[in-house]
DNA sequence: ATTTATGCAAATCGTTTGCAAACCT
DNA sequence: AGGTTTGCAAACGATTTGCATAAAT
């Protein structure tokens, strides 16, 4: 599973002209034992071998590939996530208005399907081309209501 | 109409235990003008006379009092609209992942309600207190396809 | 061997803040 | 008058970048 993680990881970034490197992978073994997107300080809270601006150049590249996801909250701080085609988790995201927290959460595949139906309507009614959709709820964490 | 949203504008700011000033007004004035969220900059350019400062000022202050809506994109610009309950006009939005440009569109009734209902759902699952929720569209616009 | 990545420290840039003057009530 | 707001300029802080060294292929 690990294993199969990595080689696709690697794959991505072969595809991309880029080289699997330690600290890449690195970040790719921090997020995946994350369970929620994580800030650039908490990744590097969590392997103190990592070195910010090396993190941030690499977080860059893994997004570029599609390794990894960068979420955008309410607060000043950028997260990230695996991509969801390297965990096959189709999910959404709570955010907490008032600390900023990003939680995961999943809803109902007829829905999703009713949802993928709308946006893509309306992509094409406003000259978008789409790639991808967003539905984040914004409300207030059990710390913090 | 323009008067009623001053009127309601400067009742949300009373109940804050804030002013209305000329500064305030004029920030509404320009968002209640855009057809989409404005940046920072877009917003000092429709109207000179606003300093750079007291706009950010003036941007938490209406947020706090809801009188305004933060949008956040991709880009690192932070971007501003009336709130929904002055404008009568429940809207996603549409974003460009390449330049970051934000625009408006809106999916059918029945969808919303069904999203609605998984959200409520899932906010309680998770022991959310939810406000609002956010459905984006990432994609490329015409200019940028 | 050559190209690319790393890590430190310095720079960047959107946003925030201190403070004295202008404003509102 | 008394408390707020304003606008300028300086400060802040997340992120980016220059450059010499180390790692990857």
């Amino acid at each position: 599973m690990g294993t199969d993680l990595h080689t696709s990881v690697a794959d991505r970034l072969r595809d991309g002209d880029q080289r699997y490197t330690r600290g890449r992978r690195a970040l790719v073994d921090v997020l995946e034992e994350a369970t929620r997107p994580l800030t650039i300080q908490e990744i590097l809270a969590r392997d103190k071998a990592l070195a910010q601006s090396s993190a941030y150049r690499n977080l860059v590249i893994l997004e570029q590939t599609g390794v990894v996801h960068r979420v955008v909250s309410t607060d000043e701080f950028a997260r990230y996530e695996l991509a969801e085609h390297l965990t096959d988790h189709h999910h959404h995201h709570l955010i907490c208005s008032q600390c900023g927290q990003v939680a995961d959460f999943t809803v109902a595949p007829e829905i999703e399907e009713a949802l993928a139906r709308a946006l893509g309507q309306a992509a094409e009614v406003a000259g978008f081309v789409a790639h991808d959709h967003r539905l984040d709820l914004i409300g207030q964490c059990r710390r913090c209501a």
